[in-house]
DNA sequence: GAGTTTGAAACT
DNA sequence: CAGTTTCAAACTC
């Protein structure tokens, strides 16, 4: 915080390095990776690389994120951007926030406060179209979902602050805040884009505008974000990303964002503006920003090119201490290893080696993201599903598959989580289930009662006649290899043939509660 | 703090 | 896809 006391030091304007051409010229991701740079990031960077914005000094002046640029269409240095038709911008505010959560518990005492989290977030045209293949959110009115358009604004802060040239060609999309309560809550989920659906309780979301609102002594506003969906557990944050005019024609620069700051107090990053020639490109987002936009439609600009707006954050917005420090050696901050890239965060007072997750890496963190998505849409997306696109909420969307934490470690993303195991997830010997008093509470996490216990049929069972109908060759998959798991451990244990009998059969009634379990789900949805 | 364990992510 | 390796965090001491 301290660093960022003098608010004029926040100043930044569009002077960000600017990648030399060569470095600008290759989109895709694989080919022709400029020269020195390691686009596949499968091998590692040379080191060397400054640690980061974050330390002190007028580097430390930006916390932000480096971010995006935003293209908009379709020429630019990185043809391979397929851009969307652009439209009116229309970012949401992001109701589900991905969360990441794997750092709350020890951390606590160490300042990291999930509410303070903040980020600002850009997407291309790419990760719209991204979005907006995963988004079916979309259809909901962007208002409603506190969709912001810069180019509804005032044209500029009351400070003045805002400097754009083309108040029309300027998108903000912030992040809910998450309630103080509801983000010290995180303890224990881990982070990475665990999102906790659990808590569904009303929610004031205060959501600032960048450059807006934290200059000005209005109260950041308000909006109920229940509807969203689940909050997010660690994400106080407020996404708010830019879209600034590029010097390139036809492009757009987003303007970073940053996360994990709070608003309105702690230090504020200076933002860096992309380069000019990068800016014009690419945007590159981190993933989570992703999550961020529900909506389908991309900003669309201006052919004009206006020039690079001046903008200065309120120190408010940034907290050094807010987010939790990764410890990065080999990764370079630069895949879904490092959490700190994970939750589309720039590191930021990380003890990371050789970090290029940071501004002075925008190309490379842009290939980086890139790649992530390529490799998986959902990249960046929450954890945890929140109701929406066929989400289960507040259940792990993908499942676990621990082995030897009975679920009960924060190795185990469901229990970091908070949430407890469900039907989807492959772990073997689960323990993360409710162990309420009640018999039948006492069921696996998978609805089955333990082998040493009397079975005791759920309710919904026991009324119910259970169709049987549903099981699928996957499920049938399933239970076989994890029988063949619990065998495994047994062996390896050497565990008698009887205790191994009860482990292998323990399993099986768990796996055969979770499909029943699942197939009651999809008929609750049926209907 | 060093060393081990763990399971997701990445790679083949 | 499955199997293996890599990775950084969680955990243990
Ligand atoms: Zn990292
Ligand atoms: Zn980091
Ligand atoms: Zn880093
Ligand atoms: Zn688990
Ligand atoms: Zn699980
Ligand atoms: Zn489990």
């Amino acid at each position: 915080m301290e660093r960022y006391s003098e608010p004029d030091q926040c100043i930044m304007h569009s002077d960000v390095p600017m990648l030399s051409p060569s470095q600008c010229r290759g989109s895709q991701v694989s080919p022709d990776p400029p020269s020195g740079v390691e686009t596949g990031l499968s091998g590692q960077i040379e080191p060397g690389s400054p640690h980061s914005v974050e330390e002190g000094g007028a580097g430390g002046r930006f916390h932000g994120v480096p971010q995006p640029t935003f293209s908009q269409f379709t020429t630019g240095p990185f043809p391979d951007f397929p851009f969307l038709q652009s439209s009116p911008f229309q970012f949401p505010l992001d109701p589900l926030p991905r969360l990441a959560t794997r750092y709350s518990v020890g951390n606590v005492g160490t300042g990291w406060t999930p509410e303070k989290a903040g980020h600002y977030g850009m997407m291309s045209a790419e990760l719209c179209s991204a979005v907006a293949s995963i988004t079916p959110d979309s259809e909901e009115n962007s208002e409603e979902k506190g969709f912001l358009r810069q180019d509804l604004l005032p044209e500029r802060s009351p400070q003045g602050i805002m400097d754009m040239s083309q108040p029309g060609s300027m998108a903000v999309f912030l992040k809910p805040l998450d309630p103080p309560g509801e983000s010290m809550a995180v303890h224990g989920a881990t982070a990475r884009q665990i999102l906790s659906g659990i808590d569904s309780g009303q929610q004031m979301v205060q959501s600032v505008l960048p450059g807006y609102m934290p200059f000005s002594s209005e109260p950041p506003f308000q909006m109920d974000i229940t509807e969203f969906g689940t909050p997010f557990r660690n994400v106080s944050a407020i996404q708010m990303g830019k879209m600034l005019p590029s010097t390139v024609p036809g492009l757009c620069t987003v303007l970073p964002h940053s996360y994990l700051a709070p608003p309105l107090i702690g230090p504020m990053p200076t933002l860096f503006a992309p380069p000019n020639s990068l800016s014009s490109g690419y945007n590159f987002l981190p993933g989570p920003y992703f999550s961020q936009f529900q909506q389908t439609s991309c900003p669309v600009y201006p052919d004009s090119q206006p020039k690079m707006p001046t903008i200065r954050f309120s120190p408010a917005y940034w907290d050094s201490k807010s987010r939790k420090p990764c410890s990065c050696t080999k990764s370079q901050c630069l895949k879904l290893y490092c959490d700190c890239f994970a939750n589309g965060d720039i590191c930021s007072n990380c003890k990371c080696i050789n970090c290029y997750n940071n501004k002075e890496h925008e190309y490379e963190r842009y290939q980086a993201i890139k790649i992530c998505l390529d490799r998986n849409p959902e990249a960046f997306r929450p954890k945890i599903g929140n109701g929406k696109r066929g989400e289960v909420k507040g259940r792990h969307n993908k499942g676990c598959n621990c082995k030897r934490s009975g679920c009960l470690k924060n190795y185990c993303e469901c229990y970091e989580a908070k949430i407890m195991c469900s039907s989807i997830c492959k772990c073997v010997s689960c323990r993360n289930y409710d162990e309420s008093p009640e018999p039948q509470a006492m069921m696996s996490a998978h609805g089955v009662a333990l082998l040493d216990s009397s079975y005791y049929i759920t309710a919904e069972f026991q009324n119910n006649n259970c169709p049987l109908v549903g099981i699928t060759l996957s499920d049938v998959e399933t239970t076989c290899s994890r029988l063949l798991a619990q065998a495994e451990e047994a062996e390896r244990e050497g565990y008698t043939e009887t205790q191994a009998e009860k482990m292998i059969l323990q399993e099986f009634g768990q796996c055969l509660t979770q499909i029943v379990q699942s197939i009651f789900r999809c008929g609750s949805l049926q209907a």
